[in-house]
DNA sequence: CGAAAGATTGAGATATTTCAACTGCGGTGG
DNA sequence: CCACCGCAGTTGAAATATCTCAATCTTTCG
């Protein structure tokens, strides 16, 4: 499931099921289209459920907060992804659902949903692997946050968001992340220092270069190097890695 | 969602809710009862999907486990919770389920539910609710995996089995964990050390006590203590903590 | 241009891990 | 029955990964 095999350079299953489900959606339900700028919220915490969220272009950050004012980033989103699913239950949702950059979403009513899923059961199939892969997302981070040192979640950070752009057809040897270091080590569980300091190491050991301008695009020569480098930061303690 | 407020002693609610999906599937659907002793396995990963699982009795945790042989407990679930959920996308599972004690669980084969939900709809509400709340579990998890230090990471998995045992209307001040501190700490991202280092405070500060035989018995005089000391954990650093 | 925000890097502080010793308990077999 | 062994747990001391604090640098943007 989640080990560290390679990762195809694209993944046409994944793309092929992406765009048939944005068809179905478009073909069987009313959709609510909403386009998004950075930093805007799609639904908050608290408030009534009602819609579902499906993602058609743009990514959107997941961020949980708690009583005390601690806020944690719970998961990203891309093309495809459905948001507002922890809001099923409680009839309401359980986190902020923010742009992280301009994009489109369709909003569903959840109730118009279940009632076209019984005539067409491919919006129930598409439902049910949508939470059903979210649950096996949330396992792999929870995987990382707990057992994997600074260096790997960093690395296993940036392969999984190669992964996510193979899976929509799109190059992975160049991505921009539109994510500050401390909304990246918000997400991974530690500091924008340690974030910052990770990925000096990859550039050092040539696994990620920055390009020239700015620091937020990250070349990627390799995602097999990124695997290595996981594997290698994993296995060995920090005082005896070769790259400071 | 998942702020630190009072808990019910019995939340009725909730005991309503497990008692009515339970009997709702016996009525409704072809169920494969099976007995389980502590150790077996419900299913393991990359077994073929199939059928989903709902606890009728005992207790279970979900093993997920890394290529390199890492292995993490990323759930805990317990009477009404269901299991199997996230092996639906990919068709096979994508973890292990291990019983941590005698129980029972009934099998009930997803394309059969499919079909039946499309009569009875309350079993895809009771299906999809199950799921939500996982996503919303998954998230509260990670949020603790991230931001708390280990101490009120302890107090919060504490607070969660009180939480689970109240929603089941069963009591809360005396609570049997049948997990080791290996577990524990694997489940909380902590060593086994460190787990018996905060129970350790938590017993000096009167928060919990154990009870003369075993140290896994564990009675807890009060639910808001725990809350208490999961703040004073979080707040302060250890340093400044009176209790040492 | 200047200010503000983001990013990098270093040095010291600290929470947690690691390593190790010791205890209690339950089972097993002589 | 008791000695012995292994497993679970506790506790201490040293090692270390990460955090914190602080200085500096870059980029962006009004």
């Amino acid at each position: 499931m989640n080990d560290a095999t390679s990762v195809p350079k694209y993944t046409p299953s994944a793309v092929r099921r992406i765009a048939d489900v944005l068809q179905l959606l478009q073909d069987s339900l009313p959709i609510q289209r909403r386009i998004v700028r950075a930093g805007d919220t799609v639904y908050q915490v608290g408030q009534q459920f009602g819609c579902l969220y499906v993602v058609n272009s743009g990514f959107f950050k997941m961020v949980n907060l708690s009583g005390e004012g601690r806020e944690q980033v719970v998961g990203l989103h891309f093309k495809g992804d459905w948001m507002g699913l922890e809001g099923i239950a409680a009839a309401q949702y359980g986190c902020d659902a923010v742009a992280m950059d301009t994009g489109e979403v369709w909003g569903i009513r959840y109730d118009a949903l279940r009632e076209a899923a019984v005539r067409t059961p491919a919006l129930l199939t598409a439902l049910h692997e949508a939470m059903s892969r979210e649950l096996t997302r949330d396992h792999d981070s929870m995987l990382s946050l707990s057992t994997l040192p600074a260096d790997a979640r960093v690395a296993g950070f940036l392969r999984y968001w190669a992964d996510a752009l193979a899976q929509r057809g799109l190059r992975t040897d160049q991505i921009t992340l539109r994510m500050t270091r401390a909304e990246i080590g918000n997400y991974l569980g530690m500091t924008l220092e340690t974030v910052s300091r990770a990925l000096s190491r990859m550039a050092r050991g040539d696994v990620i270069r920055f390009t020239e301008k700015g620091r937020r695009d990250i070349h990627i020569p390799q995602v097999e190097a990124l695997t290595r480098f996981m594997r290698a930061a994993t296995a060995m303690p920090l005082s005896a890695a070769a790259i400071h």
